[in-house]
DNA sequence: TGGGTGACGACGC
DNA sequence: AGCGTCGCCACCC
C-alpha cells in the first residue's frame, strides 16, 4: 500500500539556506500575504518580518520597494521561495491566533522595542489605551510618545498596534486608517462603536460580578446595559465598590 | 541648538 | 458638552 497523497518533494533546508544567502548579499525579500484588510506586501530579513504594507496603498511593487529602501536603507526583492519566517508570517496574517512571528527590530530605538513588546502582549479581542502602556513603561514615557511610536510601526498586524486605543474615542490615527482599525478590532470580537458609546457616557471602566474591566475587554461594552453590568467613571468609584481588577484586560498599569 | 509637531491627556471655561 | 490651552516627551529639521 502506498500513500494516497503524492509524495511531496522533501523540502531541503533550502528555504532557510536562501535566507542566509540573501542576508549575506544584503538583500531583503518580499512576498504578498493576505489579511482581513486585503492583500499586503510582506517584507522580511534573516532577523524577522520587517514590513507589512497594504498593496492597495502602495500600488505597484516598485513603489513598495522604494518605500522600503527609503525607510530602512536596504534593498528588497521579490522572493522566489518562502522560508520559515515568511510562512509563519503569512499564517499569522491570515489568522491572528496563529503562532507569533519574529520581527526585525534592527532599526528600532529602545523606546520602540519597549512599546512593541507591550503591544505584542495584547491578545486578540482586547485593546489597551496609550495611557496605560505609557504608565507601564515608567516615568518619562507619555501617551504621546507611545502614539508616536505606533505611527511608525512598519509591521502592523504582527505588532498589533490596532489594539492600542485612545481615552477619548476607541479608534483614531491607525497607520492603515481608522476604518481599518475598526474592521480589525471588530474581526477580533471587540465592537469599537460599543466602546465609543461607553466612552461618550463617561465610563472608563465597566463593572460586572465583583470585577472591573476596561471597556475594551472583549465584548463587555456590548453588554453595558444588561443586568449585572454598570459603567464606572473613575478609579475612586471602583475602589468605593471594592472591585477586583480583571486579569485579562488588566485595567490598572501592570 | 531650538523650535515645531504629533494616534495624547488633563483642566478650565 | 464641547472647545481651547497647556504640559508632556520623542523626533525632525
Amino acid at each position: 500500500m502506498f500513500d494516497a497523497q503524492p509524495q511531496q518533494a522533501p523540502r531541503p533546508p533550502g528555504a532557510d539556506f536562501t535566507t542566509a544567502l540573501f542576508a549575506r548579499i544584503g538583500l531583503d525579500r518580499y512576498t504578498v500575504g493576505s489579511c482581513v484588510l486585503g492583500a499586503v506586501y510582506l517584507g522580511w530579513s534573516a532577523r524577522g518580518v520587517s514590513a507589512v504594507r497594504l498593496t492597495a496603498a502602495h500600488g505597484a511593487a516598485d513603489e513598495f520597494a522604494d518605500w522600503y529602501h527609503e525607510r530602512t536603507g536596504r534593498r528588497i526583492v521579490p522572493a522566489v521561495e518562502l522560508d520559515t519566517i515568511a510562512r509563519a508570517a503569512q499564517a499569522k496574517l491570515a489568522d491572528s491566533s496563529a503562532a507569533d512571528v519574529p520581527v526585525d527590530l534592527d532599526l528600532a530605538t529602545p523606546l520602540e522595542r519597549d512599546v512593541f513588546a507591550r503591544v505584542r502582549e495584547i491578545r486578540a479581542g482586547y485593546a489597551r489605551p496609550c495611557e496605560l502602556i505609557a504608565r507601564e513603561l515608567g516615568a518619562g514615557c507619555t501617551p504621546q510618545s507611545v502614539a508616536d511610536v505606533l505611527t511608525n510601526n512598519a509591521v502592523p498586524l504582527l505588532i498589533p498596534c490596532h489594539r492600542v486605543v485612545r481615552e477619548d474615542r476607541c479608534c483614531g490615527g491607525y497607520v492603515f486608517g481608522d476604518d481599518a482599525q475598526q474592521q480589525l478590532l471588530a474581526a477580533e470580537g471587540l465592537d469599537p462603536s460599543a466602546v465609543d458609546r461607553a466612552i461618550e457616557r463617561g465610563y472608563r471602566y465597566i463593572e460586572n460580578d465583583g470585577w472591573f474591566c476596561l471597556p475594551t475587554c472583549g465584548s463587555i461594552a456590548v453588554h453595558l446595559d444588561a443586568p449585572g453590568y454598570a459603567g464606572l467613571r473613575s478609579l475612586d468609584e471602583v475602589r468605593a465598590r471594592g472591585l477586583r481588577a480583571c486579569g485579562s484586560c488588566r485595567p490598572l498599569a501592570a
